[in-house]
DNA sequence: AACACCCGCAACCGCACTATA
DNA sequence: GTATAGTGCGGTTGCGGGTGT
């Protein structure tokens, strides 16, 4: 019948990795490139299944891996592809050098979600809140409570330290990026043509080369983070790496 | 200082699709 | 053609650090 099981559960170890294995799974995978994730854990000496080390190295310790806090470019880029694509979060990664599909998802939600809500725009529709009488006079009645606590201070603060543009601003973006789309004229909007079929990575990648992203940095950045935990000695030269080609990750 | 609560992120879970015997 | 393993993806969970009381 089918192949083997991918791993066998019992036995393996979960929760947070350690430098060691960390360490491990990067030192076996810069050596002999990506083979078949169910051997890895194996011939590196590993405690986890292969899923574990495959969602370690795509989420944390891939070389080209960018850093630190998303830019207002990345975000302005994440809602717009998310308006056009959903929540299909390996896909708005695949627009985002650097960037990993759990990296976006945990950011739309943390982040992303309530400054859309903070500018009044609906995350799923990505359209203006609108609400009926009834709901409008429950909400008013909602406000004078929370001004009695004075809870709009707070809110206003939250705004101030997400240094956010106006709700305007964010429409316009929609609007221009949806003429860039149109000029292009392969792309209907989503919502007003569904089934339609077009070339949406060609018109994605072009809006998107307008902002480059400076992945030159990136290596160094890893470099940098990882340099002063672990130890470099172990390690084949770069030009070695690759002329093992490692293979694509996706 | 101690406790409670909140938030962000890493990791896991389960499903869907694809590959293979 | 069918059953089953392998892989990828999106949703969810839980831990740890930060902040407020």
């Amino acid at each position: 019948m089918g192949r083997k099981p991918c791993c066998e559960k019992v036995g393996l170890r979960r929760g947070p990795w350690t430098a060691d294995e960390d360490h491990k799974l990067m030192t076996f995978i810069l050596n002999n490139g990506i083979l078949c994730w169910r051997l890895i854990p194996k011939l590196a000496g590993l405690m986890r299944c292969g899923k574990s080390c495959r969602l370690r190295w795509i989420n944390y310790l891939r070389p080209d891996l960018k850093r630190g806090a998303f830019t207002e470019i990345e975000e302005d880029q994440i809602i717009q592809l998310h308006a056009l694509l959903g929540n299909r979060w390996s896909k708005i990664a695949a627009h985002l050098p650097g960037r990993t599909d759990n990296e976006i998802k945990n950011h739309w939600n943390t982040r992303i979600k309530k400054k859309m809500n903070l500018l009044g725009l609906d995350p799923s529709t990505h359209k203006p809140i609108t609400v009926s009488p009834k709901q409008q006079q429950q909400q008013q009645q909602e406000e004078e409570e929370e001004e009695e606590e004075d809870i709009n201070l707070g809110l206003q603060k939250k705004q101030e330290d997400l240094q956010l543009g106006s709700p305007m601003d964010l429409l316009n973006g929609y609007e221009m990026l949806w003429e860039t789309l149109d000029n292009g004229s392969k792309i209907d909007h989503p919502k007003t043509n569904p089934s339609n079929s077009f070339s949406l990575d060609d018109s994605l990648n072009h809006s998107m080369s307008e902002s480059s992203f400076q992945q030159e940095n990136s290596l160094q950045c890893w470099v940098d983070n990882v340099e002063s935990v672990l130890s470099w000695d172990e390690f084949l030269p770069i030009e070695d790496i690759f002329s093992f080609g490692i293979l694509p990750v996706n």
